[in-house]
DNA sequence: ACAACACTAGGACGAATGTCCTATTCTTGA
DNA sequence: TCAAGAATAGGACATTCGTCCTAGTGTTGT
């Protein structure tokens, strides 16, 4: 594998984990095992290393929607993928709560204007939740119950990663379940 | 006002607004009026400062729910001033989230020993809410329906931050009420 | 074989941070 | 009134951080 992408997944899993800003150029480079003054000749700052984890985010996030396309057979069968990742996830989810929500709480209290990009993952779910929907024949609302689900998992993962219970998060995924029957 | 308390004002504030770890000694001095080295006569530590805002939210939290009942007359009419606290802070909510859960999020990614202490707000509001369930007749599952609505509104409280829309946030405490209608 | 270029190590830099110390001013109680 | 203690200003400190620079080492295409 190549350096730079190294770096990329190190910076990926170190944001996830510790946060953007308490994450260092020196937590990095341990963790790949380069020198910091290193750095500059793959990245030129800081930022741009977080614009290359967000794209790296955004892509595999399209390529794990794709498979789950290919997967379920009916839009209920992939919503239910969605939801399901929070059980999937769980360990890290009730560490660290979710990455992508994480991720746009940090950027939003920072105002760092990369916050716009982050929030691209979260449109790339809501978008893909909608066209689900829309397969389910709830034309008129789909984008609401999209962001409703987006809400609703998020607030899951928050809550799950506060008290650290991975029980609380099962307990909310049936909850998401049981709504998610109500529209088939 | 005392010094001390102007400094926990401040910090509260600024913390919510910019984060635990990116809020400096200077930054809480500078919004106070009194120089950094001044500090260490009112606060030994970082930490010392955010036990203090802690407790600070929790005795607001207290005091607030202490005024929700005995301004509802019905456990209904309670849990609606809990749900309706997201219109009323819309602006700021939309801007840096939700102060309890946003903080818990940091302290976990610090793995901060203070995460419990904040949970303690969440845990205040739990059992607040599963109070007013139960006296609506649900007794056996009133807590779980406490925390599925605190998970609610900390995914609202999210995503409204994350698109900085508070279009949004009104949307999903309409539906808030809705539910909460069922219990009703 | 050699020039061009990618990569790396190592460290210098200024700025910012949490912490701590001392000297001075203000307040208060006997 | 005056001593004791609280409060403040101002700065020293070691450390860490993001950034940048230089010199060396590999690699590759011709």
């Amino acid at each position: 594998m190549n350096t730079k992408c190294k770096i990329i997944n190190a910076a990926d899993e170190l944001f996830y984990q510790q946060g953007f800003e308490s994450t260092s150029f020196g937590d990095i480079a341990a963790a790949v095992g380069i020198t910091r003054g290193n750095f500059y000749h793959h990245f030129k700052s800081k930022e741009a290393i977080l614009e290359a984890v967000i794209q790296h985010r955004l892509s595999k996030t399209q390529k794990m929607l794709l498979d789950w396309e290919a997967q379920g057979q009916t839009p209920k069968e992939r919503i239910s993928c969605f939801i399901h990742i929070l059980i999937k996830n769980r360990a890290k989810i009730s560490l660290y709560g979710c990455p992508v929500g994480s991720l746009t709480n940090e950027l939003a209290k920072l105002d760092n204007p990369l916050l716009p990009q982050a929030n691209n993952v979260f449109i790339v779910f809501a978008q893909w939740l909608e066209k689900q929907f829309k397969e389910l024949g709830n034309d008129k609302n789909a984008k609401q119950l999209a962001l409703h689900l987006l809400a609703r998992s998020q607030g899951v993962a928050t809550v799950s990663a506060a008290f650290r219970d991975e029980a609380y998060l099962y307990q909310e995924v049936e909850l998401l379940d049981q709504w998610l029957s109500e529209y088939c």
